[in-house]
DNA sequence: ATTCTTTATCGTAATATTGCAATATAATTT
DNA sequence: AAATTATATTGCAATATTACGATAAAGAAT
């Protein structure tokens, strides 16, 4: 026991609650916000930017390009980290349905 | 180590990653869906729905509604759980201004 | 009152995540 | 080629999460 089953749910379900884990925490969020604010990215600035050591600013990013939420570029001998604006629309998707669905069939129950 | 250093994060990017966190396991982004598409609730249900056992699913429904994302009602001896929609719209709308920032500025690097 | 139904909690094992120091790698500069 | 710079990887300790059987709690039905 211990490791989530997967295996289990739909595709559509995995891919969402992978990209919602991704973003699920803080560093990953601020990463997030910093590369949309500089609007070009080296990767030492956001460890500068971050209150963490280096190893494990650049372990959150490989969870962050392994999740799809960012790209990297090798540029001469630093690495170019940008927002994967593919994901982001994913979620904007997503939530954007939920947020529709919801506001549209209010619900009949927990009236409160 | 090994905790999160939340604290050295501003609240705002606490709040989303929290709540993106709760989004991150597929049992619990399956159980949103389900609740949204019955559109009426109670946990017993959710367990029959899922591929867990009922201590595991309610351990989720705690998370969810730890994280704000669900609401739970005593009704008769059962709970009625369902979607808190201000929840859905808290990341809907981070979402939103997300994607919008990247359609509008697009990204002067990684020009893939 | 006892039994049934529904949900929560406890205890625990398996696994995953977080964080960092040390080290490796690889391009850049000197 | 050595030193520097930027990033990744390894190894490991601390902590968190996931899952479930067993059990508890609390209202409903008998």
């Amino acid at each position: 026991m211990g490791a989530t089953k997967t295996e289990h749910f739909s595709p559509k379900v995995n891919a969402i609650a992978s990209l919602a884990k991704a973003i699920g925490h803080p560093a990953r969020v601020a990463i997030i916000e910093y590369l949309l604010k500089v609007n070009t990215c080296i990767c030492n600035d956001i460890v500068n930017e971050l209150p963490l050591s280096q190893p494990t600013v650049s372990q959150h990013l490989k969870a962050l390009k392994e999740a799809g939420l960012i790209q990297g570029e090798v540029e001469g001998n630093s690495i170019c980290y940008c927002i994967n604006p593919k994901a982001i629309e994913k979620l904007n998707n997503y939530f954007g349905k939920l947020s529709a669905k919801i506001s549209t069939e209010h619900l009949n129950c927990c009236t409160k």
